[in-house]
DNA sequence: CCGATAAAGTTAAGGAGCCTTACTAGAGGC
DNA sequence: GCCTCTAGTAAGGCTCCTTAACTTTATCGG
């Protein structure tokens, strides 16, 4: 959304207001990135003069993004003067919303987790679970400190696609009514935040790009294995949703499976897991948990479910290579914990399946993929409002 | 490539000499989209003041990238002056080697084909395939009566995927020895144009995208069957090519065909039309052509063959659509004069297949896709360049 | 035919914001 | 104490944008 606007204004003209903006931004990103830097080192990586980066950088002080920080001696001449952001000019909220626990974290601008809550998610009406995401962020931001107007922007995760028309919730078969329209826009109204609404594997997508294994990576793909199968797309630092936003839904990849053509989400998801093992001879109260433990120990039929779990996940690795040229697939979500199982049984498949072979890494967030997906995301658009709110306040505008 | 530059320019400090190439740009720009228009009309449409416009218009002109074009004269009120792009600033160069076919095209900056060539490919060393290209398009170029210098990017479409770091082209599995380094370096060379080289499918989607029905998609994939398979894939207006330029390689889908794996391109590709056809008990010379042409007679072998092929195109469009989430499928290349045979047949295995139903259409530019795709990418290209080189020649350049 | 009106385009004045140059401030080395 | 080196400031100039007023050229209505 953030990045739809920029370009936006591409097509707009370029006054020196503009310009000047364009010239301040980019020091508060450079200074972001560094940490913390002086005047004079600014002016030297930026290309600027050092009065304009001086000038500039009073401009965001006296707005409140930027303040000093600190001094640096060089090996000789004069100290100098260091400025970094100020953390606190603003806050984001990223919430995840799972079938089983509902997370909730409010950052600070330079991404400091400053609360957090992570509660059982029991509730089974929809209208008890968005009572509940209202009360838990509440209780979040109250807990911060942080006062709830400058928490300026926030991101959920959800399992489904969000229909930005209809403003709610759609494909999202694994919790009842959550399709309901309303509920989204009750949740905003009653917490005070504008809140964007993203898919749960898009998010731990993001949230693995920047924080963990992917960083770096062109194009990478997120696969979320748990109670649902999905996965999630970034090429070139930015979430490829596709037309509609169901890219990546491989829940719907045509799968050789029976007679009747079976939905692949169906034959990868942890259900499967506990049915194959099921049909290889275990029995009792099985969680897909229960069965990568037993594997772990041994137990032939529990092996032989996960080596079955290792060829789906390969079939499905081998048709997003394809079609998209990855340089990196990590697995997550509900196995993550058993990937180490199942590495070598994906590995093998693939090699029987296509002479493509992305490389492929277990998640490095575990549990908190989405959650942190969905708080990069909000920080993201945090900082743009952040910035352009300073205008209004710090100077006049004319026309 | 362009689009990079762009990008990395944003890190660039904005001093006023941007300021001004900035509003120029954007003044050439509408431009090109409205065709031609007034100075005030520039400025109500772009929000710059009018004697900006003058301005600007000015150093447009004497840059030779902008001229006079007529006048228009209002309901009331003095009669105004048109100005339009001068589509003579600058030349690029279209080819598409095909197995069977070359085509070279020259361009103007308008997009208007200048003169035009295709021959019949015979060669079958890679030299003598170079040999032709270069010798081709300095015919075409010679044709044209445009002046060579002018010519300022070319644009080549080729099978497989060409590696900026080794020179050369990969993959090219149906041309012998077109792999080989150093060939496109001297084509280069000798025709004394930048060269760019891209996959044929990428080109004929940008074509498809650009001047055929996938115009205004957001997400679009074009399927290329003919000797060999591939996808092209438009996201956003910009060509999505995965991590290492290998995305949309569908020949390395997995496809559950018999006990050894096999490759989907022989399954799907003409040589499959051909085989599935003969075993279904045609018999003779066959060509994929003259199977199409059989199962439009009603000859039930023939029929049969095209069904399966729709069954197997299907398979590939309910993979694609479920990773990609298309708005629009585009079926092109060697059978594109047989998608009417096929639609029916894809559709049908397609809703067995997934609940996701992409829009299917035929390819609207058919053999000419590729080519015009070339051209379209060496069109963007060649007018960066000219407006580019223009601050060197009409004004000095100071720091 | 002549003034009123309206749109296109130019001229002139003013100002925002950048750069360069030249300076001051402060820290170490000799 | 003086030199050198780096950080930062001040002054002046340049570019290029905007606003506002003006000129030019057309139509319309009497």
């Amino acid at each position: 959304m953030a990045a739809r606007d920029v370009v936006a204004q591409q097509d707009q003209p370029w006054s020196r207001r503009r310009l000047r903006s364009t010239n301040e931004r980019l020091l508060l990103d450079r200074l972001r990135g560094l940490g913390a830097a002086s005047r004079a080192q600014l002016a030297r990586e930026t290309g600027l003069s050092k009065p304009t980066v001086s000038s500039a950088l009073a401009s965001l002080e006296a707005a409140g993004l930027v303040h000093e920080v600190g001094t640096h001696a060089p090996e000789r001449g004069r100290t100098a003067v260091l400025y970094a952001p100020d953390p606190a000019a603003g806050y984001a909220l990223g919430v995840d919303i799972g079938r089983g626990w509902l997370r909730v974290a409010v950052v600070d601008l330079d991404g400091t987790v400053v609360a957090r809550s992570d509660v059982r998610n029991r509730a089974r009406a929809s209208a008890a679970m968005a009572d509940l995401v209202v009360g838990t962020a509440r209780q979040v931001i109250g807990n911060s400190g942080v006062d709830p107007a400058e928490v300026v922007h926030g991101v959920v995760g959800t399992p489904g696609v969000y229909d930005e028309k209809q403003r709610r919730v759609r494909y999202a078969m694994h919790l009842p009514g959550w399709g309901r329209a309303g509920l989204f826009d009750r949740m905003r109204e009653e917490l005070g935040v504008p809140l964007e609404v993203h898919n749960d594997a898009n998010l731990a997508a993001l949230g693995e790009y920047t924080y963990g294994v992917g960083a770096g990576s062109r194009l990478f793909a997120y696969i979320l294995i748990g109670t649902g199968l999905g996965m999630g797309v970034v090429s070139e630092g930015r979430l490829f949703t596709g037309a509609h936003g169901l890219a990546g839904e491989i829940g719907f990849l045509p799968w050789p499976g029976r007679q009747k053509p079976e939905r692949l989400e169906d034959a990868v998801s942890g259900v499967a897991v506990v049915e194959a093992a099921r049909q290889f001879g275990m029995s009792g109260q099985l969680t897909a948990k229960a069965v990568f433990d037993a594997a772990r120990q041994g137990n032939p039929a529990a092996v032989r479910a996960v080596e079955l779990e290792g060829e789906r996940i390969a079939h499905t690795v081998a048709a997003a290579a394809a079609v998209l040229d990855p340089d990196l697939v990590v697995l997550g979500g509900g196995v993550g914990h058993s990937v180490d199982l199942l590495l070598r049984p994906v590995g093998e498949q693939l090699r029987t399946l296509t002479p493509l072979r992305p490389r492929i890494a277990p998640s490095r967030l575990g549990e908190d993929a989405v959650l942190l997906g969905a708080v990069a995301t909000a920080l993201g658009t945090a900082r743009d409002l952040v910035f352009e709110r300073r205008t209004g306040e710090g100077r006049p505008v004319r026309g």
